[in-house]
RNA sequence: UCCUCGGUAGCUCAAUCGGCAGAGCGGCCGGCUGUUAACCGGUUGGUUGUAGGUUCAAGUCCUACCCGAGGAGCCA
């Protein structure tokens, strides 16, 4: 961008692009130094619009979009924590502003002073409020701004996240999940579990089954975490009720719409709990984080187009259904469909792990979650406690979203006695050396205890309704996808 | 790993039977005092993913490869 006459005094020129002839050098950015001052007390931010009407007050932010209309320029800034209209008609600001506010791009850094008026009018979040612009002063005026508020292709945007986390809509979903995450947070803070970080780097695989990120770990193989699970189970006999919150790992080439490599879980765990008490835990703690996002976060759902009529159902007590239940139900879908080719997904027998298809299938005819329980021991984890009197299934849960969105809680019992997880050890072929501490845990004073892990992505994707949960991550990591 | 679809201007996409590679958006120039991804006029913009092949002629047909998306499996 070249500096127009009647533009600045105060300019920074790009001696590596002042090599040209061109007599105007590129105005880069304006440091601090050069800002005028600003009264503090009247900086506001746009989500406290609503509180200065009538009031002169400056916002500090970026320009979201600019409507042009000659004499009479709306601009949409973005502070952070909303978008609000600023309305410069040229008779207001001196002719220098103007010519400035003519020339304002896409995403350029501003300080604007206006006067805060109600308009039904104006657009924004919160919209209904607009500023009258008396001055504005650029700190720098951005170039060749790539993302425009039109579609755009997924690789695009995903080279580019960088930058697209400053649109609306993921700006929505990404204040969704850390409304998701505090709500996680403070739910299991109040209901006595005491937060225990587990490793991230770990000898060898929890639960044996998934692929695992491996690292070299001086000289010796680690691999990344893809659970905290057993860790817990050791850390809830010393506090009774315990959770870990962070990233893991799966190495698994899974290419869908509900799979990262690297996404956040957290993994409750109590003691004197079985497979009924836990399924009321889960029941309870999804409900909150559920209303937590309808009370706080009702205006980024509304943006994103939610029908919350779904989400405010979501109270207790969930439907139970067990997974002799569910296959019935399954068998009776397939039999009605006339869709071949979800026949062939949805062909099942029992002691199969219901897939993705059944899942959707399943809670399309809920209105609620959904636990499903009592899964057959095989298709499930080697430390899951046996249903008393019925070997071949499991005290097992899995909780279902409803409208299609499947798995967010995968949980059981634990096996508490020694004996039978040494003789499942057995049969999973596990190496027992590799599993002396946690058969410890069966040693000394050996409780009934369970656990769930509730992935915080596919939680968030389905509270925004998204259909892909690679937006409810700042920066997601996809079997193709490590950049930026 | 398997199945399906795709790759054309900075972006989103057209291009009929194989016959001059186009439009909108963005950028640039001009106009407009209530726009909501404004609108109107003008203008700029191309190694059609890569390498071969068929043909008078290939964005279009054939072969191989690369890249991406969706789905299966696996799972939260």
């Amino acid at each position: 961008m070249t500096v127009r006459d009647g533009i600045r005094v105060r300019v920074y020129a790009d001696l590596t692009g002042a090599t040209s002839l061109a007599p105007c050098p590129v105005l880069r950015y304006n440091p601090p130094s050069t800002w005028r001052r600003v009264d503090m007390a009247q900086i506001i931010r746009i989500q406290d619009v609503a509180q200065h009407v009538g009031e002169q007050v400056v916002l500090q932010g970026w320009l979201y979009n600019r409507t042009d209309k000659g004499k009479l320029q709306f601009l949409q800034v973005r502070d952070g924590t909303g978008f609000a209209q600023c309305v410069v008609f040229q008779k207001d600001v001196s002719p220098e502003v103007f010519k400035v506010v003519q020339e304002l791009t896409q995403e350029s850094s501003m300080v604007v002073t206006g006067t805060v008026r109600q308009d039904d009018r104006a657009p924004g979040i919160p919209g209904g409020y607009e500023i009258g612009v008396a001055d504005l002063e650029v700190i720098q005026l951005a170039q060749d701004y790539p993302i425009q508020l039109k579609e755009h292709g997924i690789e695009f945007l995903m080279d580019h996240r960088h930058l697209w986390v400053r649109s609306q809509l993921q700006w929505a979903v990404l204040r969704v999940r850390a409304t998701v995450v505090r709500a996680i947070r403070d739910w299991l803070d109040q209901h006595g579990f005491v937060n225990m970080d587990t490793p991230i780097l770990t000898p060898a695989a929890c639960e044996g089954t998934s692929t695992l990120f491996e690292t070299d770990y001086f000289g010796e193989s680690a691999y990344l975490a893809q659970s905290g699970q057993l860790y817990n189970e050791a850390n809830i006999y010393a506090f009774g009720r315990v959770y870990c919150f962070g990233p893991t790992f799966r190495a698994e080439k899974s290419k869908t719409r509900r799979h990262l490599t690297e996404f956040w879980m957290v993994e409750p765990e109590a003691t004197f709990c079985d497979l009924d008490q836990l399924m009321e835990i889960g029941e309870q703690f999804i409900s909150y984080i559920v209303q937590t996002c309808l009370r706080e976060r009702g205006q980024e759902l509304a943006l994103l187009g939610r029908d919350t009529s779904h989400l405010e159902r979501v109270v207790p007590p969930f439907y139970r259904v067990s997974y002799d239940q569910a296959l019935e139900m399954l068998v009776e879908i397939r039999e009605q469909t006339d869709d071949e080719e979800l026949k062939a997904l949805l062909q099942i027998e029992w002691g199969d792990d219901f897939g993705s298809p059944h899942e959707t299938e399943l809670t399309k005819r809920f209105d609620k979650p959904v636990f499903v329980y009592g899964y057959p021991t095989r298709a499930k984890a080697f430390y899951m406690e046996p249903w008393p009197g019925r070997p071949e299934i499991s005290k097992s849960t899995d909780l279902l979203a409803p409208e299609g969105y499947g798995e967010i809680i995968g949980g059981s019992e634990r096996i508490s006695d020694p004996e039978l997880l040494l003789q499942r050890l057995k049969e999973w072929n596990l190496p027992r050396e590799a599993f002396e501490w946690y058969i410890d845990l069966r040693q000394y004073g050996s409780v009934p205890h369970s656990g769930f892990g509730l992935g915080v992505e596919r939680t968030v994707t389905w509270i925004c309704g998204l259909d892909h949960l690679r937006e409810t991550i700042a920066f997601p990591r996809m079997l193709k996808r490590v950049y930026p």
